[in-house]
DNA sequence: TCACATTGACACATCAGTGTCTCATTTTCA
DNA sequence: TGAAAATGAGACACTGATGTGTCAATGTGA
């Protein structure tokens, strides 16, 4: 098989030419394909991904030796889009309720990623990419958010982070599914997950 | 293969001994494992079932034909076993809000069939089974909740649906994971339901 | 134009899961 | 106890998905 280093090179991570190239192209578009295809059903065959990326299976395994690298590449695209996507969206916020909101309307908007990567909980245990995998921005804003006052302090962080992308993933999949338009999606999810995890008000102190 | 009259009222669905004899036992321990097993991972073998069950996979085949009368069997009992402590759930409230109240926390407390039910949308897309599974009962309690106002009137039912199930699968996931006890869960999800989908408070409207 | 990169179309071998079947053994129950 | 029921063990064929390889055709850039 012939394979020249820069597919080596990506194969490593080390991405030597990130924008053009028609191997770049290529493999963005199996990528792309993967995470399309499995968010929908995780067990989809090789095949079904070489055909919606519009390349023969012969390609799909000249760039990914095995279903568990194309897996990793698949993971780590996802993770690095949210990742860039939450950045931009946080930078250029006010307060830790601002960016919750700003980062929850991004999640919305990329539904197929976020949909690929929490369908499952378990869809990618023991996966070598997963385990950076634990956010760590998120923690982080909601302990401010809980100092803010946006958020009650009364409840376990686990909890309010465990609502928020389910949440998002009820909303992602109520687009999915056309129930709801983009716009009003993002609206209710912002809405119902700020009442819900609101600290208590003082009107009915614990009753 | 030998197959007595009974089994073939089994496989009809007309169960004629609901209660007592080796087969229905039988039945039952593989269809719980099934449920079980597949809350993990759907893609889970014929083999791995009958090893939770502790049968052969001869005799696994001998009750279903093929995996996808188990999946018919599992997906009834399922539903059957969720319908039945749903009923009960809320026999006995006064309000729209209490029986959502003791039907999560009963949903919350069958957290492995919650999982297996809607842990992926499209899982059971197709399936004969699954068309009426579309319940009856939570849409309409939740337009009395609307009415009575502990549900907010100006948002989507199909979204306060989907905002209960998630945070009931929010809290079974937890519990499975150890992050929270089964109380606190419960208790938790409750909470943040009924704040998250609650009418606008009028002190601040529409702003 | 020419060398090389890239691709698609096949042909395979392999493997795991499925479904069928037989036969010996154990369990159940009248 | 003895017949019928139920089970386990294993052999077998079949299928779909995977992974490897070859070869011809097409694309690309110096």
């Amino acid at each position: 098989m012939l394979l020249p280093r820069r597919v080596i090179a990506n194969l490593l991570g080390v991405t030597t030419e990130p924008e053009s190239g028609v191997r770049t192209r290529t493999r963005q578009a199996i990528v792309s394909a993967a995470i399309a295809e499995w968010a929908r059903d995780f067990a989809a065959p090789l095949s079904a991904i070489a055909e919606r990326a519009e390349v023969s299976r012969s390609t799909l395994h000249r760039y990914f030796v095995d279903r568990q690298s194309l897996i990793d590449a698949a993971l780590r695209e996802a993770q690095v889009v949210l990742d860039n996507q939450s950045a931009a969206a946080v930078s250029g916020c006010n307060s830790a309720r601002e960016e919750l909101e700003s980062l929850m309307r991004v999640l919305v908007d990329f539904g197929d990623i976020l949909i690929f990567l929490f369908a499952d909980p378990n869809r990618f245990a023991g996966n070598a990419e997963w385990i950076e995998a634990e956010d760590e921005m998120l923690p982080e804003i909601i302990r401010r958010a809980q100092v803010e006052g946006a958020v009650a302090d009364d409840v376990e962080p686990s909890w309010v982070i465990g609502v928020y992308y389910s949440i998002c993933y009820t909303a992602a999949s109520a687009i999915a599914t056309d129930e709801l338009s983009r716009l009003r999606a993002a609206d209710i999810a912002v809405r119902t997950f700020f009442r819900g995890v609101a600290a208590t008000p003082a009107t009915e102190p614990g009753h």
